[in-house]
DNA sequence: GAGACATATGCCCGTCAAGGCATACGTCGA
DNA sequence: TCGACGTATGCCTTGACGGGCATATGTCTC
């Protein structure tokens, strides 16, 4: 059925917080619940979707489920975002002036432009 | 209409492709379709995602738009990511364990599990 | 001004995730 | 064995997103 990338899967809210619970230590199904005011299926659903991709693993223990987290996959996450942090260090604010760098041909003598702004 | 974050925005494997293009250089529109290999009103729509959500602004150039990228809203990302590291960097041996991460049997004997390792 | 070109928007549709509900499955205690 | 508890699964509905198409808006050239 679904498959999602690791990016779909952390694009969820309430699987960002199963993970980021996860981290501290591992949780039951029931306590999980408990903290994210989710009816029980929906946990075990996201819990679901945690495991197929390797995020977590259950541990069984009685008629519970301890759950831990397996942070490798985010790795595919950060190797994403590590090229960008370069931009982000760099113009944060003489990013209006880093307009001057021509892209390459097409000599405008309009020069630049203004901001394009979204109305909203 | 639908004001995503910036996990979701990213979690779009064609806006995560326009974002690596214009982490290179700026790019027209046009140039964006033909990289793409999308029509060109999906490329507009997925700017019009990336310009609400400030990774992307657009430079009037004519008839045509400049777009280049704004990192900073990435930056929530990686703070996110950011404590899972030292956690692919500790298990790693655990890992392994995992790997198979299939329907474990993990052979039931009690014992209450606090955080330690409770089986052996 | 007319028409070509570049981009944006509106509308429609197929798809699919997220959650609610009921229920099945599995485990413990008496 | 039975019943309570904890968790998983199946069905269904709703809503939203991505993309195709037609078209509007804007800009350039002649």
């Amino acid at each position: 059925m679904g498959v999602l990338s690791t990016f779909e899967i952390v694009a969820e809210p309430n699987r960002r917080r199963i993970l980021d619970l996860l981290r501290v230590e591992r949780r039951a199904v029931g306590d999980l619940v408990a903290e994210l005011g989710l009816a029980q299926p929906a946990v075990s659903k996201h819990l679901r979707v945690l495991r197929d991709a390797g995020l977590v693993s259950a541990d069984v223990d009685g008629q519970r489920r301890l759950y831990r987290l397996n942070a490798e996959p985010l790795r595919e996450l950060d190797a994403w975002v590590a090229p960008y942090r370069r931009h982000w260090a760099k113009h944060l604010d003489d990013l209006e002036r880093h307009l001057a760098t021509m892209p390459d041909e097409t000599p405008r003598e309009h020069g630049v432009p203004q901001r394009g702004r979204t109305k909203r």
